[in-house]
DNA sequence: ATTCTGACAGCAA
DNA sequence: TTTGCTGCCAGAA
């Protein structure tokens, strides 16, 4: 069995792009939420991490959809343009009024209740 | 091996 | 209320 250097963090890397990946289109969520669905509530800095490099993986991970617990683009400068994750978000129906995303508390997302 | 940093969040003053 | 420190854990230097 060929690759066995996998180890528990891409484990979490992978659960937290699969949430990521499972937030509904036009809604939002925050790093600590998916960090307590994880199991790790207070690694949500972490959280952050894995988005960081999710870009360079094959898939399109709606990393935008992540903001922090606040509502804050705090992750902004990390897409090509610090405009960019606006753009998406606005592009989904989102109002952001200086870097902040209006309606938060409607918008948002919890992975732990996900009642579909 | 050790130290610093990071897309956060919680709590103390 | 705002500010600042601490916890968290994985990578980079």
């Amino acid at each position: 069995m060929p690759g066995k250097k996998q180890r528990k963090s891409n484990d979490f890397f992978r659960k937290v792009y699969d949430v990521t990946l499972r937030i509904p289109y036009g809604r939002v969520t925050s790093y600590g939420a998916i960090a307590r669905y994880l199991g790790s509530g207070r690694s949500a800095r972490m959280v952050g991490w894995a988005l960081n490099v999710c870009h360079t993986l094959p898939r399109f991970i709606p990393a935008h959809r992540v903001v922090n617990r606040n509502g804050l683009l705090t992750g902004k400068h990390h897409f090509g343009n610090s405009t960019t994750m606006q753009q998406l978000l606005e592009n989904e129906g989102f109002i952001v009024d200086n870097d902040c995303i209006q309606n938060f508390r409607e918008r948002f997302w919890d992975p732990s209740e996900e009642l579909l």
